[in-house]
DNA sequence: ACTTTGATGATACAGCCGTACCAAATCAAT
DNA sequence: ATTGATTTGGTACGGCTGTATCATCAAAGT
Protein backbone atom coordinates (compact mmCIF):
# COMPACT_ATOMS: atom_id res chain seq x y z
CA UNK A 1 0.00 0.00 0.00
CA UNK A 2 0.95 3.82 -0.36
CA UNK A 3 2.93 6.10 1.78
CA UNK A 4 3.09 5.47 5.60
CA UNK A 5 2.40 8.22 8.23
CA UNK A 6 1.79 8.07 11.48
CA UNK A 7 -1.83 9.29 11.40
CA UNK A 8 -1.79 9.90 15.53
CA UNK A 9 0.98 11.52 15.35
CA UNK A 10 0.11 13.73 12.73
CA UNK A 11 -3.29 14.57 14.42
CA UNK A 12 -1.09 15.59 17.76
CA UNK A 13 1.28 17.95 15.56
CA UNK A 14 -1.71 19.91 14.54
CA UNK A 15 -3.65 19.33 17.33
CA UNK A 16 -0.58 21.10 19.28
CA UNK A 17 -0.85 23.63 16.53
CA UNK A 18 -4.35 24.46 17.55
CA UNK A 19 -3.23 25.14 21.39
CA UNK A 20 -0.39 27.27 20.49
CA UNK A 21 -2.58 29.50 18.49
CA UNK A 22 -5.27 29.53 21.01
CA UNK A 23 -3.03 30.65 23.52
CA UNK A 24 -1.60 33.46 21.53
CA UNK A 25 -4.82 34.68 20.19
CA UNK A 26 -7.80 33.11 22.10
CA UNK A 27 -10.21 29.89 21.22
CA UNK A 28 -12.52 32.05 20.04
CA UNK A 29 -10.17 33.52 17.40
CA UNK A 30 -9.08 30.31 15.87
CA UNK A 31 -9.39 29.19 12.54
CA UNK A 32 -8.52 26.35 10.57
CA UNK A 33 -6.07 28.00 8.50
CA UNK A 34 -4.50 29.65 11.65
CA UNK A 35 -4.18 26.28 13.08
CA UNK A 36 -3.05 24.90 9.39
CA UNK A 37 -0.41 27.81 9.06
CA UNK A 38 1.04 27.00 12.47
CA UNK A 39 1.37 23.76 11.74
CA UNK A 40 2.94 24.68 8.69
CA UNK A 41 0.61 22.45 6.69
CA UNK A 42 -2.39 23.08 3.91
CA UNK A 43 -5.74 23.65 5.36
CA UNK A 44 -6.90 21.01 3.38
CA UNK A 45 -4.21 18.64 5.02
CA UNK A 46 -5.99 19.68 8.49
CA UNK A 47 -9.20 18.76 7.14
CA UNK A 48 -7.67 15.52 5.58
CA UNK A 49 -7.05 14.70 9.23
CA UNK A 50 -9.75 16.33 11.04
CA UNK A 51 -13.21 16.59 8.58
CA UNK A 52 -14.64 19.26 10.74
CA UNK A 53 -13.56 22.19 12.63
CA UNK A 54 -16.15 20.84 15.61
CA UNK A 55 -13.59 17.19 15.70
CA UNK A 56 -10.32 19.18 15.59
CA UNK A 57 -11.27 20.97 18.34
CA UNK A 58 -12.77 17.89 19.93
CA UNK A 59 -9.29 16.36 19.82
CA UNK A 60 -7.94 19.21 20.55
CA UNK A 61 -9.08 19.04 23.93
CA UNK A 62 -8.83 16.01 24.79
CA UNK A 63 -4.68 16.17 24.01
CA UNK A 64 -4.71 19.21 26.15
CA UNK A 65 -5.89 17.14 29.05
CA UNK A 66 -3.32 14.16 28.00
CA UNK A 67 -0.65 16.74 28.03
CA UNK A 68 -1.75 18.39 31.08
CA UNK A 69 -1.81 14.78 32.95
CA UNK A 70 1.81 14.21 31.87
CA UNK A 71 2.92 17.62 32.86
CA UNK A 72 1.45 16.89 35.78
CA UNK A 73 2.85 13.42 36.58
CA UNK A 74 6.26 14.83 35.92
CA UNK A 75 5.66 17.32 38.77
CA UNK A 76 5.05 14.89 40.95
CA UNK A 77 8.11 12.72 40.00
CA UNK A 78 10.58 15.52 39.83
CA UNK A 79 9.23 16.13 43.81
CA UNK A 80 11.46 13.52 44.66
CA UNK A 81 12.14 9.69 44.55
CA UNK A 82 9.30 9.28 46.88
CA UNK A 83 7.60 11.57 47.51
CA UNK A 84 5.39 12.24 50.68
CA UNK A 85 1.76 12.99 50.44
CA UNK A 86 2.56 16.22 51.03
CA UNK A 87 4.59 16.99 48.33
CA UNK A 88 3.08 15.29 46.01
CA UNK A 89 -0.26 16.99 46.35
CA UNK A 90 1.65 20.52 46.00
CA UNK A 91 3.35 19.41 43.03
CA UNK A 92 -0.17 18.43 41.66
CA UNK A 93 -2.03 21.69 42.47
CA UNK A 94 1.36 23.81 41.23
CA UNK A 95 1.64 21.59 38.20
CA UNK A 96 -2.05 23.71 37.49
CA UNK A 97 -0.70 27.27 38.12
CA UNK A 98 -0.36 29.53 35.65
CA UNK A 99 3.56 30.26 36.80
CA UNK A 100 5.13 29.76 33.50
CA UNK A 101 4.35 30.13 29.50
CA UNK A 102 3.57 26.56 29.06
CA UNK A 103 0.96 26.35 31.98
CA UNK A 104 -0.47 29.52 31.49
CA UNK A 105 -1.08 28.52 27.77
CA UNK A 106 -2.42 25.21 29.35
CA UNK A 107 -4.72 27.14 32.22
CA UNK A 108 -6.24 29.50 29.39
CA UNK A 109 -7.07 27.11 26.48
CA UNK A 110 -8.48 25.11 29.29
CA UNK A 111 -10.15 28.01 30.62
CA UNK A 112 -11.93 28.82 26.75
CA UNK A 113 -12.76 25.21 26.47
CA UNK A 114 -14.85 25.38 29.55
CA UNK A 115 -16.70 28.46 28.87
CA UNK A 116 -17.31 26.61 25.02
CA UNK A 117 -18.63 24.10 27.01
CA UNK A 118 -21.42 25.43 29.22
CA UNK A 119 -23.49 25.92 25.27
CA UNK A 120 -21.87 23.35 23.09
CA UNK A 121 -23.32 20.24 24.01
CA UNK A 122 -20.56 17.80 22.30
CA UNK A 123 -18.00 19.83 24.31
CA UNK A 124 -20.05 18.97 27.90
CA UNK A 125 -19.97 15.53 27.15
CA UNK A 126 -16.82 13.77 28.31
CA UNK A 127 -13.48 15.91 30.15
CA UNK A 128 -15.19 18.54 31.85
CA UNK A 129 -16.95 16.49 34.17
CA UNK A 130 -14.70 13.13 34.15
CA UNK A 131 -11.29 14.86 34.35
CA UNK A 132 -12.06 17.16 37.60
CA UNK A 133 -13.73 14.05 39.23
CA UNK A 134 -10.78 12.19 38.30
CA UNK A 135 -8.55 15.09 39.72
CA UNK A 136 -10.37 15.26 42.80
CA UNK A 137 -10.34 11.11 43.85
CA UNK A 138 -6.68 11.52 42.73
CA UNK A 139 -6.66 14.11 45.92
CA UNK A 140 -9.15 12.65 48.01
CA UNK A 141 -6.94 9.72 48.09
CA UNK A 142 -3.58 11.17 48.46
CA UNK A 143 -5.56 13.24 51.72
CA UNK A 144 -6.23 9.12 53.01
CA UNK A 145 -2.92 7.92 52.71
CA UNK A 146 -1.98 10.90 54.66
CA UNK A 147 -4.19 10.17 57.08
CA UNK A 148 -3.48 6.78 57.39
CA UNK A 149 0.19 7.81 58.15
CA UNK A 150 -0.76 10.35 60.78
CA UNK A 151 0.21 13.37 58.59
CA UNK A 152 -2.58 15.15 58.45
CA UNK A 153 -4.23 17.61 61.08
CA UNK A 154 -7.19 16.41 63.06
CA UNK A 155 -10.63 16.75 62.06
CA UNK A 156 -9.47 16.88 58.45
CA UNK A 157 -11.98 15.73 55.87
CA UNK A 158 -10.27 14.21 53.22
CA UNK A 159 -13.11 14.62 50.39
CA UNK A 160 -14.17 17.50 51.56
CA UNK A 161 -10.61 19.45 51.71
CA UNK A 162 -9.64 18.04 48.37
CA UNK A 163 -12.46 20.01 46.75
CA UNK A 164 -11.74 22.87 48.23
CA UNK A 165 -8.37 22.32 47.37
CA UNK A 166 -8.67 22.03 43.44
CA UNK A 167 -11.47 24.86 43.54
CA UNK A 168 -8.81 26.89 45.22
CA UNK A 169 -6.28 26.50 42.77
CA UNK A 170 -8.20 26.91 39.94
CA UNK A 171 -9.45 30.14 40.88
CA UNK A 172 -6.38 30.99 41.98
CA UNK A 173 -5.25 30.27 38.61
CA UNK A 174 -8.04 32.61 36.52
CA UNK A 175 -6.76 35.41 39.22
CA UNK A 176 -3.44 35.11 38.05
CA UNK A 177 -4.93 34.63 33.73
CA UNK A 178 -6.56 38.09 33.98
CA UNK A 179 -3.66 39.78 35.97
CA UNK A 180 -5.62 40.16 39.14
CA UNK A 181 -2.94 37.92 40.94
CA UNK A 182 1.06 37.38 40.70
CA UNK A 183 2.25 33.41 40.92
CA UNK A 184 3.78 34.44 44.33
CA UNK A 185 0.52 35.49 45.97
CA UNK A 186 -1.28 32.46 44.54
CA UNK A 187 1.48 30.01 45.62
CA UNK A 188 1.39 31.65 49.17
CA UNK A 189 -2.38 31.10 49.47
CA UNK A 190 -2.23 27.94 48.70
CA UNK A 191 0.97 26.82 50.86
CA UNK A 192 -1.15 28.49 53.79
CA UNK A 193 -3.88 26.22 52.95
CA UNK A 194 -1.37 22.88 52.70
CA UNK A 195 -0.09 23.91 55.79
CA UNK A 196 -3.42 24.39 57.68
CA UNK A 197 -4.25 20.36 56.34
CA UNK A 198 -0.40 18.60 57.12
CA UNK A 199 1.38 18.93 60.06
CA UNK A 200 4.82 20.58 59.68
CA UNK A 201 7.20 17.56 59.70
CA UNK A 202 9.11 19.26 62.32
CA UNK A 203 6.97 20.18 65.11
CA UNK A 204 3.56 20.19 66.39
CA UNK A 205 2.22 23.34 65.64
CA UNK A 206 2.91 26.34 63.53
CA UNK B 1 -36.64 70.38 20.83
CA UNK B 2 -37.83 66.99 19.13
CA UNK B 3 -37.45 63.64 20.92
CA UNK B 4 -36.45 63.50 24.82
CA UNK B 5 -34.94 60.20 25.29
CA UNK B 6 -32.85 58.70 27.94
CA UNK B 7 -29.64 57.67 26.66
CA UNK B 8 -28.43 56.33 29.47
CA UNK B 9 -31.69 53.76 30.09
CA UNK B 10 -31.49 52.64 26.60
CA UNK B 11 -27.97 51.68 26.43
CA UNK B 12 -28.63 49.50 29.57
CA UNK B 13 -31.86 48.36 28.07
CA UNK B 14 -29.45 46.78 25.22
CA UNK B 15 -26.67 46.18 27.96
CA UNK B 16 -29.53 43.64 28.96
CA UNK B 17 -30.20 42.21 26.05
CA UNK B 18 -26.86 41.59 25.01
CA UNK B 19 -26.32 39.57 28.94
CA UNK B 20 -29.52 37.81 28.18
CA UNK B 21 -28.38 36.73 24.58
CA UNK B 22 -24.99 36.06 26.13
CA UNK B 23 -26.10 33.78 28.38
CA UNK B 24 -28.31 31.67 25.98
CA UNK B 25 -25.82 31.16 23.29
CA UNK B 26 -22.61 32.21 24.68
CA UNK B 27 -20.86 35.68 24.48
CA UNK B 28 -18.57 34.79 21.70
CA UNK B 29 -21.78 33.76 19.52
CA UNK B 30 -23.54 36.76 20.28
CA UNK B 31 -24.09 39.17 17.26
CA UNK B 32 -24.91 42.78 17.01
CA UNK B 33 -28.33 41.52 15.01
CA UNK B 34 -29.12 38.76 18.09
CA UNK B 35 -28.63 42.10 20.39
CA UNK B 36 -30.84 44.06 18.13
CA UNK B 37 -33.33 40.91 18.29
CA UNK B 38 -33.61 40.30 21.75
CA UNK B 39 -33.89 44.26 23.12
CA UNK B 40 -36.98 44.01 20.29
CA UNK B 41 -34.93 47.18 18.28
CA UNK B 42 -33.64 47.35 15.23
CA UNK B 43 -29.96 46.86 13.94
CA UNK B 44 -29.31 50.28 13.09
CA UNK B 45 -30.56 51.56 16.51
CA UNK B 46 -27.73 49.19 18.32
CA UNK B 47 -25.46 50.81 16.37
CA UNK B 48 -26.93 54.38 17.16
CA UNK B 49 -26.49 53.94 20.65
CA UNK B 50 -23.06 51.81 20.57
CA UNK B 51 -21.39 52.45 17.53
CA UNK B 52 -19.48 49.92 17.39
CA UNK B 53 -19.26 46.38 18.68
CA UNK B 54 -16.18 46.50 20.94
CA UNK B 55 -17.86 49.55 22.80
CA UNK B 56 -21.06 47.78 23.22
CA UNK B 57 -19.18 44.91 24.40
CA UNK B 58 -17.22 47.33 27.34
CA UNK B 59 -20.75 48.83 28.58
CA UNK B 60 -22.03 45.13 28.59
CA UNK B 61 -19.21 44.19 31.15
CA UNK B 62 -19.69 47.32 32.99
CA UNK B 63 -23.60 47.39 33.15
CA UNK B 64 -23.10 43.05 33.95
CA UNK B 65 -20.26 44.03 37.06
CA UNK B 66 -22.84 47.12 38.48
CA UNK B 67 -25.88 44.73 38.18
CA UNK B 68 -24.20 42.35 39.86
CA UNK B 69 -22.68 44.22 42.70
CA UNK B 70 -26.12 45.38 43.47
CA UNK B 71 -27.07 41.76 43.86
CA UNK B 72 -24.97 41.13 46.34
CA UNK B 73 -25.36 44.11 48.69
CA UNK B 74 -29.12 43.10 47.83
CA UNK B 75 -27.98 39.88 49.49
CA UNK B 76 -25.75 41.11 52.07
CA UNK B 77 -29.09 43.57 53.05
CA UNK B 78 -31.20 40.21 53.00
CA UNK B 79 -29.30 38.81 55.87
CA UNK B 80 -30.75 40.55 58.21
CA UNK B 81 -31.02 44.02 59.61
CA UNK B 82 -27.54 43.93 61.51
CA UNK B 83 -25.92 41.03 60.30
CA UNK B 84 -22.69 39.79 62.12
CA UNK B 85 -19.44 39.56 59.62
CA UNK B 86 -19.84 35.75 59.11
CA UNK B 87 -23.38 36.28 57.61
CA UNK B 88 -22.21 39.10 55.39
CA UNK B 89 -19.10 37.43 54.53
CA UNK B 90 -21.25 34.15 53.78
CA UNK B 91 -23.51 36.05 51.46
CA UNK B 92 -21.06 37.83 49.48
CA UNK B 93 -19.67 34.64 48.66
CA UNK B 94 -23.39 33.00 48.33
CA UNK B 95 -24.31 35.44 45.76
CA UNK B 96 -21.38 34.89 43.31
CA UNK B 97 -22.35 31.19 43.07
CA UNK B 98 -24.30 30.29 40.11
CA UNK B 99 -27.42 29.16 42.18
CA UNK B 100 -30.59 30.18 40.25
CA UNK B 101 -30.96 31.60 36.73
CA UNK B 102 -29.51 35.05 37.49
CA UNK B 103 -26.39 34.09 38.99
CA UNK B 104 -25.66 31.33 36.65
CA UNK B 105 -25.83 33.79 34.09
CA UNK B 106 -24.26 36.53 35.75
CA UNK B 107 -20.69 33.91 36.45
CA UNK B 108 -21.21 32.36 32.94
CA UNK B 109 -21.29 35.87 30.90
CA UNK B 110 -18.25 37.34 33.40
CA UNK B 111 -16.04 34.42 32.87
CA UNK B 112 -16.78 34.81 29.38
CA UNK B 113 -15.62 37.89 29.54
CA UNK B 114 -12.32 37.36 31.61
CA UNK B 115 -11.20 34.59 28.80
CA UNK B 116 -11.52 37.33 26.56
CA UNK B 117 -10.30 40.38 28.70
CA UNK B 118 -7.01 37.83 28.58
CA UNK B 119 -5.97 38.12 24.76
CA UNK B 120 -8.45 41.92 24.62
CA UNK B 121 -6.46 44.54 26.22
CA UNK B 122 -9.29 47.27 25.74
CA UNK B 123 -11.47 44.62 27.93
CA UNK B 124 -8.56 43.96 30.82
CA UNK B 125 -7.76 47.63 31.17
CA UNK B 126 -10.25 48.52 34.15
CA UNK B 127 -12.51 45.42 35.84
CA UNK B 128 -10.97 42.49 35.94
CA UNK B 129 -8.30 44.04 38.51
CA UNK B 130 -10.03 46.59 40.13
CA UNK B 131 -13.49 44.61 40.56
CA UNK B 132 -12.19 41.40 42.26
CA UNK B 133 -9.38 43.42 44.41
CA UNK B 134 -12.12 45.55 45.72
CA UNK B 135 -13.70 42.30 46.47
CA UNK B 136 -11.08 41.21 48.36
CA UNK B 137 -10.50 44.23 50.08
CA UNK B 138 -13.70 44.11 51.25
CA UNK B 139 -13.79 40.73 52.11
CA UNK B 140 -10.74 41.21 54.05
CA UNK B 141 -11.95 44.30 56.05
CA UNK B 142 -14.90 42.28 57.02
CA UNK B 143 -12.88 39.87 58.70
CA UNK B 144 -10.93 42.04 60.61
CA UNK B 145 -13.95 43.46 62.24
CA UNK B 146 -14.60 39.84 62.75
CA UNK B 147 -11.02 39.49 64.48
CA UNK B 148 -11.39 43.03 66.62
CA UNK B 149 -15.16 41.35 68.23
CA UNK B 150 -13.27 38.09 68.95
CA UNK B 151 -15.33 36.55 66.26
CA UNK B 152 -12.53 34.46 64.37
CA UNK B 153 -10.11 31.54 65.40
CA UNK B 154 -6.96 32.00 66.56
CA UNK B 155 -4.22 33.05 64.09
CA UNK B 156 -6.02 33.90 60.93
CA UNK B 157 -4.92 36.09 58.72
CA UNK B 158 -7.38 38.34 57.40
CA UNK B 159 -5.79 39.22 53.70
CA UNK B 160 -4.81 35.81 53.44
CA UNK B 161 -8.24 34.04 54.12
CA UNK B 162 -9.68 36.83 52.13
CA UNK B 163 -7.85 35.92 49.20
CA UNK B 164 -8.36 32.26 49.50
CA UNK B 165 -11.84 32.64 49.75
CA UNK B 166 -12.60 34.27 47.11
CA UNK B 167 -10.72 32.02 44.53
CA UNK B 168 -12.86 28.84 46.21
CA UNK B 169 -15.73 30.77 45.57
CA UNK B 170 -15.02 31.80 41.77
CA UNK B 171 -13.34 27.65 41.00
CA UNK B 172 -16.56 26.44 43.07
CA UNK B 173 -18.61 28.68 40.86
CA UNK B 174 -17.11 27.47 37.28
CA UNK B 175 -16.89 24.06 38.99
CA UNK B 176 -21.11 24.19 39.32
CA UNK B 177 -21.05 25.91 35.30
CA UNK B 178 -19.55 23.02 33.63
CA UNK B 179 -21.73 20.46 35.37
CA UNK B 180 -18.70 18.50 37.62
CA UNK B 181 -20.89 19.93 41.14
CA UNK B 182 -24.08 20.61 42.32
CA UNK B 183 -24.82 23.93 44.01
CA UNK B 184 -25.21 22.36 47.21
CA UNK B 185 -22.21 20.19 47.33
CA UNK B 186 -20.20 23.85 46.43
CA UNK B 187 -22.32 25.74 49.40
CA UNK B 188 -21.09 22.66 51.55
CA UNK B 189 -17.68 23.36 50.79
CA UNK B 190 -17.72 27.42 51.68
CA UNK B 191 -19.63 26.39 54.38
CA UNK B 192 -17.06 24.27 55.87
CA UNK B 193 -14.34 26.95 55.25
CA UNK B 194 -16.24 29.80 56.53
CA UNK B 195 -16.83 27.16 59.54
CA UNK B 196 -12.81 27.10 60.12
CA UNK B 197 -12.11 30.71 60.11
CA UNK B 198 -15.43 31.78 62.27
CA UNK B 199 -16.20 30.96 66.12
CA UNK B 200 -19.48 29.26 66.04
CA UNK B 201 -21.61 31.30 67.80
CA UNK B 202 -22.80 28.81 70.85
CA UNK B 203 -20.02 26.56 71.24
CA UNK B 204 -15.90 27.21 71.20
CA UNK B 205 -15.40 23.71 69.36
CA UNK B 206 -17.57 22.54 66.15
C1' DA C 1 7.12 -0.54 -13.72
C1' DC C 2 2.80 0.61 -12.99
C1' DT C 3 -1.20 1.13 -10.62
C1' DT C 4 -3.51 1.92 -6.52
C1' DT C 5 -4.00 4.35 -2.47
C1' DG C 6 -2.81 7.84 0.50
C1' DA C 7 -1.37 12.66 1.03
C1' DT C 8 -1.26 17.34 -0.68
C1' DG C 9 -2.12 21.75 -2.80
C1' DA C 10 -4.98 25.47 -4.98
C1' DT C 11 -9.33 27.38 -5.76
C1' DA C 12 -14.08 28.33 -5.12
C1' DC C 13 -18.46 28.51 -2.78
C1' DA C 14 -22.13 30.11 0.25
C1' DG C 15 -22.99 32.26 4.50
C1' DC C 16 -22.44 35.17 8.31
C1' DC C 17 -20.13 38.98 10.39
C1' DG C 18 -19.53 44.13 11.60
C1' DT C 19 -20.02 48.30 9.49
C1' DA C 20 -21.78 51.82 6.53
C1' DC C 21 -24.86 54.51 3.79
C1' DC C 22 -29.30 56.37 2.39
C1' DA C 23 -34.05 57.52 2.75
C1' DA C 24 -38.10 57.90 5.34
C1' DA C 25 -40.91 57.81 9.07
C1' DT C 26 -42.16 59.20 14.15
C1' DC C 27 -42.71 62.26 17.79
C1' DA C 28 -41.97 66.18 21.38
C1' DA C 29 -41.08 70.91 22.13
C1' DT C 30 -40.71 75.46 20.29
C1' DA D 1 -46.17 73.94 11.99
C1' DT D 2 -41.57 73.81 11.85
C1' DT D 3 -37.55 71.86 13.86
C1' DG D 4 -34.49 68.34 15.15
C1' DA D 5 -33.59 64.33 17.73
C1' DT D 6 -34.99 59.53 17.49
C1' DT D 7 -36.17 55.25 15.24
C1' DT D 8 -36.68 52.27 11.52
C1' DG D 9 -35.99 49.98 7.11
C1' DG D 10 -33.42 48.35 3.34
C1' DT D 11 -29.45 47.46 1.06
C1' DA D 12 -24.75 46.56 0.32
C1' DC D 13 -19.87 46.16 0.87
C1' DG D 14 -15.57 43.67 2.09
C1' DG D 15 -13.78 40.27 4.88
C1' DC D 16 -13.72 36.28 7.18
C1' DT D 17 -15.47 31.63 8.15
C1' DG D 18 -16.02 26.39 7.50
C1' DT D 19 -16.62 23.31 3.86
C1' DA D 20 -16.42 21.22 -0.73
C1' DT D 21 -14.42 20.30 -5.30
C1' DC D 22 -10.81 19.39 -8.45
C1' DA D 23 -6.44 18.12 -9.76
C1' DT D 24 -1.91 16.52 -8.57
C1' DC D 25 2.03 14.28 -6.41
C1' DA D 26 4.36 10.58 -3.88
C1' DA D 27 5.08 6.08 -2.46
C1' DA D 28 4.33 0.96 -1.90
C1' DG D 29 2.95 -3.81 -3.46
C1' DT D 30 1.45 -7.30 -7.27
Amino acid sequence: MPKRVDHAERRSQIAEALVRVAGRRGLHAVGMRDVAAEAGVSLRLVQYYFETKEKLLLFGLEHLAERFGERATSRVRAAGDSPGPRAMVEALLMAALPTDEESRTFHFVYTSYAVLAVTDQALAAQPFIKNPDAAEDAVTELLRQAREADLLRPGVDPRLEAAGLLALSAGLGTGILVGQRGPESAAAVLGHHLDRIFHTPGQGRE
